[in-house]
DNA sequence: GAATATTTGATGTACGTAAATCAAAAACGC
DNA sequence: GCGTTTTTGATTTACGTACATCAAATATTC
């Protein structure tokens, strides 16, 4: 049998009332008490019951999440999860509300940040910007004691307690090791594609690719980044003029979320045989994976991001350690013989 | 604010004790009244709080896992993270009893099953061997409202709850995309290693890439499957003895546990340019991996399996729908380039 | 309509914790 | 020693549900 506070308090010789002032950090306990009840608690082992406890408290996990307003095909699947969520949060003592900002814009999130911060939440999950008013706004959160977790784009060097999201480095050198392997020895260049060389998660995609094609596939050329602001019209007719320029391509990687115009353009040239490497598995995408355009999909699972997010926000709520191994967010490699079925 | 049974009572015009009657299947309710509680219930949107539910039954999930004894490094794992979920049992209401039993036994395991069964628990976990004794013993178990869900093997067609695994056709067919590339123009002949084709998910990877390679590569040769029963002695000897009888072998694909053994043999014999691709992380093949011996892994994350028979274990005791989504285990491809940090 | 069986209501206790109140005891200053 | 402050104890209520008991009301049978 577990041990209960009646036990802790049997054990230290003292009354429940005390134990509950230690255990919830209440005023009114001398040092030597506060000893004695917490070597009753180490040596019996007692773990509080968080159930029973957010039932006494009545408690529910008020959340915000802060999102890039947009539509592109990936920040909505993440909408339609933090969405889910709500839908479940009933089961699951949690009130999580959305707060959209403008994308790429810094001073919007902090504003959306310190808005979050007046609502009184338990813990705020964000897409971050790499920007210092963010890191500012953030601190502040943290500061109240407010739980604050990056999503899909981290804020590294802020007081975030955790980031949701992939290791972006090791996903640009996944594309470069596929794409190397797959091209063998094909001649031709190498093109790559961002969004933009703004945000960190496409720096970082970039940075990898190059290193492994440099360490491992050294005689192949690598032409200049393309930006194409992930706007499909934009990005379809760099790509045109992308293929017309050299007729030799070998192979594409797509980092960012431009898929769309990508795809349009190289079925349109009638060049399927470019290896093609992209991010993100959205419809656009699986078909294109599923016709041969595309080769390979490297992706992050939205769902699995936000599920993540709340868990460790409630976790930090409570003070309670996370499970590093269950958070981990992993980059699925996807080819055309292991799509999961259903959604997205 | 979510209702509650009183809320129910009020609206359906009956007594706490006639809900709690309805709530839980208990006799002495007659028809038309029980219809007016699950009105109640339906119009208010009424779900059972399952925490205030499990601290009023003092619940704990009684839970067996069954595995079997050997000492293939990804079943080690798969121990490992089952003790961790006892480890953390005590916060979970669970208590996780593991019986092992002989690899490849289908008798021994119904037995076990048997053993299971009468522990009286409220859910099992199993690695499942594909036979019809074993199917019977899972029958048993579920008529006696047991939830069973299988674990890495499946076993279609019987009445388990779910699958806690991979989809290894997906598996299979994705090696035989990958080492169909990875090869390229690349002459020779591709051999495949096995356990034991009594096991299913044995089975369906090599149905995976058999069909992928006869779909895509064709032209590529396969030797007959070797069986090492995922004995490491054996299984060096084995591959030792094909690599001596092809020399011009291109590539492995190994889709069971042997690991040990294939990459001793081929460092034995000095043939670090043949394309393997192996499944399973463990500590051996993330350094061939590393080494480059290993061209790319499998993976099916056990802390993940682990985790989600559990929560599917409980849902199904209680009677609770399962988040198909969060269920789902992925195909992990590893390359050098992506290998998770940390364990394994 | 009486006797019986079935259905319903009323009520209390329990689970493990939180939080509040008020009284009692101990420590402190002077 | 006194009065005062601080610390501790004892007790109660609450959270939402499960479960048991006993009495009361309603159906059913003959």
């Amino acid at each position: 049998m577990r041990p209960t506070v009646h036990d802790i308090a049997a054990e230290a010789g003292v009354s429940l009332a005390t134990v509950d002032r230690v255990l919830n950090n209440r005023p009114g306990v001398r040092e030597l008490t506060r000893d004695k009840v917490e070597r009753a608690i180490a040596s019996l082992g007692y773990v509080r019951d968080v159930t029973a406890a957010n039932l006494a408290k009545g408690r529910s996990y008020k959340l915000i999440f802060i999102l890039p307003a947009g539509d592109n095909s990936f920040m909505l699947g993440l909408e339609t999860e933090v969405r889910e969520a709500i839908a479940r949060s009933a089961a699951e003592r949690t009130e999580i509300d959305i707060l959209f900002v403008p994308a790429f814009d810094p001073q919007a999130l902090a504003n959306a940040l310190a808005e979050a911060h007046r609502r009184g939440p338990a813990g705020v999950a964000v897409v971050a910007i790499d920007a210092p008013e963010v890191t500012d706004a953030v601190r502040r959160l943290r500061d109240d004691g407010i739980a604050v977790v990056t999503l899909v784009s981290d804020l590294p060097g802020s007081s975030r307690d955790h980031f949701a999201g992939i290791d972006n480095i090791a996903a640009g050198r996944t594309a470069g090791t596929l794409i190397g392997r797959f091209l063998g020895d094909r001649a031709g260049p190498v093109a790559v594609l961002a969004g933009s060389m703004l945000v960190r998660d496409h720096r970082e995609r970039l940075e990898g690719f190059r290193s492994v094609m440099c360490e491992s596939f050294g005689s192949r050329s690598i032409l200049p980044v393309i930006e194409g602001q992930d706007d499909p019209v934009l990005v379809e007719k760099l790509v045109a003029a992308l293929l017309e320029r050299h007729p030799d391509i070998a192979g594409i990687y797509s980092l960012g979320a431009g898929n769309r115009g990508l795809v349009a353009a190289l079925e349109k040239a009638g060049r399927a045989q470019v290896c093609v490497i992209a991010h993100e598995l959205t419809s656009y995408s699986r078909a294109a994976l599923l016709s041969g355009t595309i080769d390979a999909l490297l992706n992050q699972d939205a769902g699995h991001e936000v599920r993540s997010a709340i868990r460790v926000l409630k976790a930090k709520a409570d003070g309670l350690p996370v499970l590093e191994a269950q958070e981990r967010i992993r980059i699925d490699v996807f080819l055309k013989d292991n799509l999961p079925n259903g959604q997205a």
